[in-house]
DNA sequence: AAAGCACTACTACAGGTGTAGTATATAGGT
DNA sequence: ACCTATATACTACACCTGTAGTAGTGCTTT
């Protein structure tokens, strides 16, 4: 099941917490999306039923929280973008990056490192 | 306009032409996907009306080509995945690749020419 | 107690997406 | 000229997604 924009979005935020009142969450998500709080009730009661989202309805108001941890979640978009988008091809994947985004020092010498670590 | 899974899906099959009859598509896709020939056709269509795609219906059977350029789609899809899982973070989203998709020694070397050519 | 505000539940509705079926036109072989 | 296999056009339809509105309920504040 591919998490959608805005499904990412709301999970973005709920990440951030370990479970928040649906205040919270419209207060945090208006800064970026603007959403109305019926919107945002509207997507956490889908992810609801699909598992994505937990609600502790046993207090008032009631505490949203993610069921999916944000690794497994990141790692399943990498292999659908990598086939999709690169048709597996990691290498051209990894340089079209390198090459666009701008990284600061520290982080070409961490992966300086885990390429020479790959060299076994 | 974000490209569905299925649209990157019939690109992908396109960029691999110059333009294509629906059957040399339907025959390529087919592998892949299963997909019945008309469901094929109703994609070339509806991609056509978002100017995804060309058809030229001068000649019979009509000949369809994408009308966007990979590597411009690649360039979106990167930025929205970066920002939308990784929240920007490059090196993360490089390190994750790295770890866990094997890369031969030659890209390992190319990707260490392109981090050293970053070294101003 | 009445009013107001947040919270929740339920409803709504248009547009997009996946996936064809049906009907018609056409071209190629005999 | 006719039959058959393709190709195309048009139609269909359910489910998903984005985006709320409305109504009821209960807590808080005058």
């Amino acid at each position: 099941m591919n998490l959608s924009e805005r499904e990412w979005t709301v999970l973005n935020a709920l990440w951030k917490t370990d479970g928040a009142e649906l205040g919270t969450l419209v207060n945090e998500l208006y800064q970026e999306t603007g959403w109305n709080r019926n919107t945002v009730l509207t997507y956490l009661t889908r992810m609801e039923t699909k598992g994505l989202v937990r609600i502790n309805k046993k207090v008032t108001p009631h505490i949203y929280c993610a069921m999916i941890d944000r690794e497994s979640c990141q790692q399943k978009e990498r292999n659908s973008f990598l086939r999709r988008v690169y048709s597996g091809a990691t290498g051209d994947l990894i340089a079209a990056f390198l090459k666009e985004e701008p990284i600061s020092q520290e982080e070409r010498e961490k992966l300086r490192k885990i390429l020479d670590d790959m060299e076994v």
